[in-house]
Parts: C-alpha cells; sequence; structure tokens
DNA sequence: ATGAAAGCGCTAACAG
DNA sequence: CTGTTAGCGCTTTCAT
C-alpha cells in the first residue's frame, strides 16, 4: 500500500558508504566529515528518509513517550489537564499514549500492559483513583517496570510519586466561606464512595462544619449517580424531592455544581438569595454561567505540568521529592454572594 | 533503574526450549504442545514477561498505533471527539498517540515527523482545519506514508479520507430557524477567517439570509479574537458597544454562543425576549446553562467513531469511500424559543 | 573520518 | 511439535 520506507541501508548503499556514517550523521553530525555530510543529507532528502524510531529505541532502550490516563476527558477540568501535560511533553521531546479510563480498572490493566509493551518511558494518572486494595496493587505493580506520577492521589511505593493540591484545604475554604456568609445548611453533593477525592472532602465537609458548631444532617448529603452535569441536576433533584431544606449547596466538582444550580432555577429557587453554591475545580465554565459559579480552583495547569516535570527529572535520573503539594483557592462569584 | 526486563531468550533458556517455542505460544499457542505451553506460561509469569511491542513492530511493519490530532480538547466538543475516538480505537487493539495542535501547522508538522518516525499506521485529523494551501499540502504529503482522516474538512487525494457532517446545512437550519420565529436582524459571529468550518457557516449564513429576501448587514458580522467563550463575550461586546442592532445572534460554536449570552445578560438583553441565540455543536453545556442553548448538533460521537472505523478499514485493505457525510440537526432549546 | 560487525527482541521461513 | 537462522532498522564499540 504504502511505498517501502527507505531504510538506512538505502541511504548507505545510495552514498556508497557504510551505515555507520550514516547513523553519525543523524546522531552525531560532528564526527562526519561536512562534505560527505552534505552529500547525506541531500539522498535523505531525496528518498524521502525517515529514521524509524522504533529501531533506535529497540537500541537505546527509550522511546521518549508517556503513556497518559485520564478519568474522563469529558471533563473539561480533565482537558484542560490533558492539554498542559500534553504541552509540557512537548516541550521535552515526549509523546503521549493517551488512554480514557472511565475509572474502569479492567480497561486501565488492559491499557498499562498495551502501555509497557510499547515501552513506554513512564506513566502518569491524572484523576480521581479509586480507592480499592486492587487498584493500589495494580499501580504498585505498574510502578516495577516503569516510573508513576499519580495526581491528586497518593499511593506510597517506590518509583510512585504524586503531586497533589490539598483537596481538604480546598473544600474547608468552600465550606468556611459558605458559612461565613451567613449559610447553615449546607447540602453536600459528591459523586463517588470509593475515589480518593470524594472520601477527602466529604471528610472536611464534616470536620469544617464541626469546627463551627454546625450539625450535621445526613439528610443534606446526596451521592450523584455520577459525577457529571446530569449526575448533580438528579442529586439536587433528588434533595428538593424528598423535602431537605438547605441554604447553601457545596459540589464536589463544577459539573455537579452546574447541574444542580439548573435545577434549583428549573424549580424557582434564587441564586444565591435563597441557595448559595459552591463547586470544585474552577473550570472555565464557572465564569461564562448565569450566575457565575463560585468554584475552589486547584490550579489544574499547574497540576498538569507538574506531573510532567517531576516524570521528566525521575526520567533524567534526578532525586527528585516523592510529594509535592499544591494550595488550591477559592474563588468568589456570582452564585454564592452574600443574600 | 528498572530492572532489565526479561526476553524471550531468558524464557527460553529457563525452559530449556528454543525462542522459537516461546514466540509461538505468545502468537500461534495451537501450534505448541500444552504441557509445554502451560510450562512457558509459567515461566513468563514468574520472570514477568511483557514481550518487547517495539521488536514485534519491527518485523510486522504495524504498530496497531494511530495519530490522532485535537484542534483544541479544551473545547467539550472536541473532548467527546477524542473520547469516543479513543473508545474505539481501543476496540478495536489501536492505541493512540495524541497532539493538542491548536491549529498550529509548525507544532503540526513537528508532530506528524514524529508520529511517522514511530511508524503510526494512520494518523486523525479531527477539528476545524486550516484552509492554506501549505497545510494542504502538508496532508498530503503526510498521506504518502500513511493513510490519513479528516473530520469536517476535505482535501482531495490518494490515501486521504474525510467525514464531514454538512455545516453548510446546519448553518441554514439555524439561522431558517431564526427567521421562522419572526426575527431579522441577525448578528453573526465566527472564529477565524482561514478555517473550512468558519467559511462554510459563514457563506451559508449569507445564502440563508438572501434566500429569505433578507439584506446582509456588514455590521453584523463580528470575528472573535478567538472560538472561545471569551472571545464571544468580546465579540459581543464590541458588537453592542458600537451599537449594532439585532434581535437575534448565531455564533459558529457553543463556547462563543455561551460566551455572547453571557455578555448580553451582563448587559440587561434578555434572552430569548430580546435576543435570540443559537450555537453549534452542541455541546452538554448548552443543556445546562441557564437559558438553555439551542444548537446545531453533528453527532460528534458519530464523526470520531466513523473516522476511527475509516481508518480501520482502510488498514485491513478494505475499499472504502472518500468522503461520508453526516446530517446535521437543530436543537430548539430555551435561548431561541418564540419571543 | 569511516567501516565491519555484533546486538537490541522478536518473527517467520525452513528443516527436521 | 520444535529448533536454527536470517532479518526487521538502527546504534555502537572496535578497528583502520
Amino acid at each position: 500500500m504504502n511505498q517501502k520506507r527507505a531504510s538506512i541501508y538505502d541511504i548507505a548503499k545510495e552514498a556508497g558508504m557504510s551505515v555507520a556514517t550514516i547513523s553519525r550523521t543523524i546522531n552525531n553530525p560532528d564526527k562526519v566529515n561536512i562534505k560527505t555530510r552534505t552529500k547525506i543529507h541531500a539522498i535523505m532528502e531525496r528518498l524521502n528518509y525517515t529514521p524509524n524510531a522504533l529501531a533506535q529505541s529497540l537500541v537505546s532502550r527509550s522511546t521518549k513517550t508517556i503513556g497518559v490516563f485520564i478519568a474522563k476527558v469529558q471533563n473539561p477540568f480533565y482537558a484542560e489537564m490533558l492539554h498542559t501535560i500534553e504541552k509540557f511533553a512537548f516541550d521535552n521531546q515526549y509523546s503521549i499514549l493517551f488512554g480514557n479510563t472511565f475509572n474502569d480498572i479492567q480497561k486501565e490493566e488492559h491499557y498499562v500492559d498495551l502501555f509497557l509493551k510499547k515501552q513506554v518511558d513512564g506513566i502518569i494518572f491524572a484523576g480521581g483513583r479509586n480507592l480499592s486494595e486492587a487498584h493500589s496493587e495494580h499501580i504498585m505493580k505498574t510502578a516495577e517496570r516503569v516510573p508513576v506520577v499519580l495526581t491528586n492521589h497518593s499511593v506510597v511505593g517506590k518509583n510512585i510519586y504524586s503531586v497533589i493540591s490539598d483537596e481538604a484545604e480546598g473544600t474547608a475554604l468552600a465550606v468556611q466561606h459558605l458559612i461565613d456568609t451567613g449559610r447553615s445548611k449546607i447540602a453536600f453533593i459528591y459523586g463517588y464512595d470509593n475515589s480518593y477525592p470524594s472520601v477527602v472532602k466529604k471528610d472536611s465537609y464534616f470536620k469544617t462544619l464541626s469546627r463551627n458548631h454546625l450539625a450535621v444532617d445526613d439528610n443534606l448529603i446526596m451521592k450523584a449517580s455520577e459525577d457529571t452535569m446530569e449526575g448533580g441536576y438528579n442529586a439536587c433533584g433528588a434533595l428538593l424531592s424528598k423535602g431537605a431544606e438547605f441554604d447553601a449547596l457545596f459540589a464536589t466538582n463544577d459539573l455537579m455544581a452546574i447541574g444542580a444550580m439548573k435545577k434549583l432555577i428549573a424549580s424557582g429557587i434564587q441564586i444565591p438569595q435563597n441557595v448559595s453554591v459552591v463547586g470544585y475545580d474552577d473550570i472555565q465554565f464557572c465564569n461564562y454561567i448565569s450566575p457565575s459559579l463560585s468554584s475552589v480552583t486547584q490550579n489544574m495547569s499547574d497540576l498538569g505540568s507538574m506531573a510532567v516535570q517531576i516524570l521528566n527529572e525521575v526520567l533524567e535520573g534526578k532525586n527528585v521529592e516523592k510529594i509535592k503539594y499544591l494550595q488550591p483557592h477559592l474563588k468568589i462569584r456570582e452564585s454564592s454572594m452574600r443574600a
């Protein structure tokens, strides 16, 4: 179908030289006479030659490729992270093998095998990780082969690094802000019972309430069917239809918060007059919906870029801290203005 | 750093067999005695063996890897496409080498070289392509090496396939709908002068107006600085501040439409009472903002999945239509209800 | 400055 | 059913 690609031998024959010289003009040009070098370049041009990275990697034992797992690209938060990861990877000459895992551990394992076969230099797991024992083991097993970087999740082990933004702190900021602006019945919508971020946030929500001598009302805590706008919409609907009374709502990500807002508005509830809303992630849409949505930012670009940087340094043999922390910030917008 | 990986030779030695047998138990198990097969499997397990795909691909001349270029993952429309592409690729055993190009032709060329070196089996360009001569040539040159599939853009040439949704038709649907609901001064916001989708949509906008005997008012046509929410916000602001009068607004993608809506709302203009708004792409957010946004859907998942399917069939040597068309549909929501 | 040859890990005839 | 071996395209000593 595609004409056979020219190999280094074809170039050598055409130039009347040995393959070693061709290889050198590619990798160590200065070790080659400038005249022969230009001659060879001309031939490579003419034959439309491209080095075969497979062969190169086979001997160099490095592919300059990293595997990147994203929980769910559909969430703009992760899309943004993927973007920054890609940008920094590109700048550091890495290619990205991409996998959207949907937190499906089966799929993830399958992918890891695949990437390992393809000899990736390292793997980044970006996104809310599963808390199961099995999953931790899987990550540790992966780390036996290549360095692994996790974002917003931490597994202790050799060859495993993480960059995490302090989600307990971020949640505390959000909840405290709601309390400080006069709210006391704060609903809490979250996505998954067994994911690290959900657990951390729920715990912090409890603590912040009790620190302020507010009782926890189980009726105000609602698990969404999934951490999407639809999930948030339905969770809020469930809250409403069971007659829960709340004057504020915190959702563990912006998508769910946006979905919940839609439901509130559709139900004739005023934001923030009747219910104040805060989300998490600070995706761009927060600014552009109406009313604009208050949110906790975790500097997604930093998360992504640091993940790549860490991996890059590890691959360069540098000594790297196993865990880096990022500080979250609260962005207050219309949805949580004082009533 | 990482202990040397076991090779097929290590397995062979350990098992007291030749590498051929090992290779066979991996690729043609039935040609191997079941007893030796299980024995070998045990050893592979024990030595934590993974076949090296580089070596395999070097001889098989196929990597089962495709390169995927996305214009901008940050746009949920493309994120969704990436997702479906990934899903279908996964189902067909392909891995994805991912590049976010931002329509930067330099970066794209660099990436294409890289992917070609890595011997991808094919390349998908997803997203609004550049109209320049140089760019078409680049695609054609790429297609000399591997099959290429374009979404929503078409370049005629050997080894180039495209799946395009009829954006002229989609735009006509939107504009006609605005006219049919009593609007006559329809503002038009678009992103780039030299991108295929923009050109097609603008042209269709003109035609639909004139088909309805409506005059084109240059004052109502506004180019955004970029095809984002911010771009739409600012473009709408520019329209407003120069005193343009319009009772409807069509933006060539949802992000810009959402940005424009935000500006309208911030300016005290009622949607749809004063200005009716329609976007393009039908991203999920359309349903969850308030008021919900009417939009033209082009079945992003179909676009993505068909792209992979086409590539897959081409790679399997099947005969495939060079161009497939998809039919767009208009989704009417609150933002363009009759005033 | 250049060449010969071994080896990276694997597959696929060909032989037995 | 199993082994031998050439070769995939490239890099890298070791000579010259």
